[in-house]
RNA sequence: GGUCCGAUGGAUGAGUGGUUUAGUCACCGGUCUGCAAAACCGUCUACAGCGGUUCGAAUCCGCUUCGGACCU
């Protein structure tokens, strides 16, 4: 029986995941792995709350701070990644705990993503400036033409979707639907999924004072600094954007930080929608770490 | 004491007699296999209170309450 473990903590933002994964890992001596697709980037550690340098200190971390914002990382370039190193950190641990709140890099790194060709950059944009010009109705409509059944099944109001089927089945020249077999992998390790959730006003206070908290601790400057590269995917970010809005003159400070307060609750809602579709997710209050790891054990023993 | 104006859903704000809803924002609920802290969808049926006119009133009339302005 495999004894390979690996403990995922998941929850909205603002839950209390990182210190009760620091915690969690200090318990079984083991490292931490992060699931969350922001904290990847150097040069936003306060917006993005990442883990700060003593609790850095304590746990050793890995996809903290790893990437460059300039870098094409996506869920499947993670799961290809945060699996090699789960590979290489396995061999001397039996436990590595995950921690982040990106749903869908969760599911590529637990279930895995099918394995579909990179698309070229320069066919991503021409679409893009297809839907500019064209309209989404057009490129739905050539969608409905290349892949009937995921035209069905798709939400057509979406451009997001759209685009991606749209890219994969161009560059592919197959139907994007034919390419999705959505299966699960089946890993090597064993999974126990912890999820953190409080009530909903307690969470809402909490983000809204971490928040705070964040603009006190030099959100302001650490913006500014990112601020040429704003047109950059890891800066559509909550608290980024919402500064580059107000560094424009479009809104004024105190309209930001309220409007990073507003998103990141929506964010934290769209998280709790996500994870509650995950029956394996077991949940706990965030200072419930006794209990927490009591069920982990109790999960240990029956998976041997 | 008197005159005038106003009172619309959590907020804002249209609507002066008649299918069904203003709209926007927030809240709430949801979608989800490569930009995911992204992108997208849905819902929330109110007209200050009472009475009257009318086939029918948020809309017209009266009174009451509350708010604002002005007059003595």
């Amino acid at each position: 029986m495999n004894t390979k473990r690996l403990i995922v903590i998941v929850g909205p933002t603002g839950s209390g995941k990182t210190d009760l994964s620091i915690r969690v890992a200090e318990h079984y001596a083991c490292p931490i792995i992060s699931t969350d697709s922001r904290q990847f980037y150097r040069g936003i550690p306060i917006g993005t709350a990442q883990p700060d340098s003593e609790q850095l200190e304590r746990v050793e971390h890995h996809f903290i701070a790893s990437h460059e914002l300039t870098d094409d990382f996506n869920c499947g370039a993670y799961e290809v990644a945060a699996l090699k190193r789960l590979e290489e950190l396995f061999v001397k641990h039996d436990t590595v705990v995950a921690v982040g709140g990106s749903g869908l890099y969760i599911k590529a790194l637990c279930e895995g993503m099918d394995d579909l060709p990179e698309v070229e950059p320069a066919l991503r944009s021409e679409l893009a400036e297809r839907l500019k010009s064209e309209g989404l109705e057009a490129l739905t409509e050539e969608l409905r033409k290349l892949d009937p059944a995921f035209y069905e099944v798709v939400d057509r109001k979406n451009p997001a979707r759209v685009l991606r089927a749209l890219e994969v089945c161009i560059s592919t020249g197959k139907p994007y639907s034919s390419l999705r077999t959505g299966e699960k992998r089946q890993r090597s390790f064993g999974i126990v999924k912890i999820g953190v959730n409080m009530e909903r006003a307690v969470l809402y206070e909490r983000i809204d004072r971490r928040v705070d908290i964040m603009v006190e601790a030099g959100l302001e400057n650490e913006a500014r600094a990112v601020y040429p590269l704003r047109h950059l995917n890891s800066l559509q970010t909550v608290g980024y954007r919402e500064m580059f809005d107000y560094f424009d003159g479009t809104i004024t400070r105190d309209e930001a930080i309220e409007l990073i307060k507003r998103n990141s609750r929506r964010y934290a809602k769209r998280q709790l929608t996500w994870f509650g579709r995950d029956e394996e997710i077991e949940w706990f209050l965030p200072t419930e770490t006794e209990k927490i790891i009591e069920y982990i054990d109790s999960k240990v023993c029956t998976l041997k």
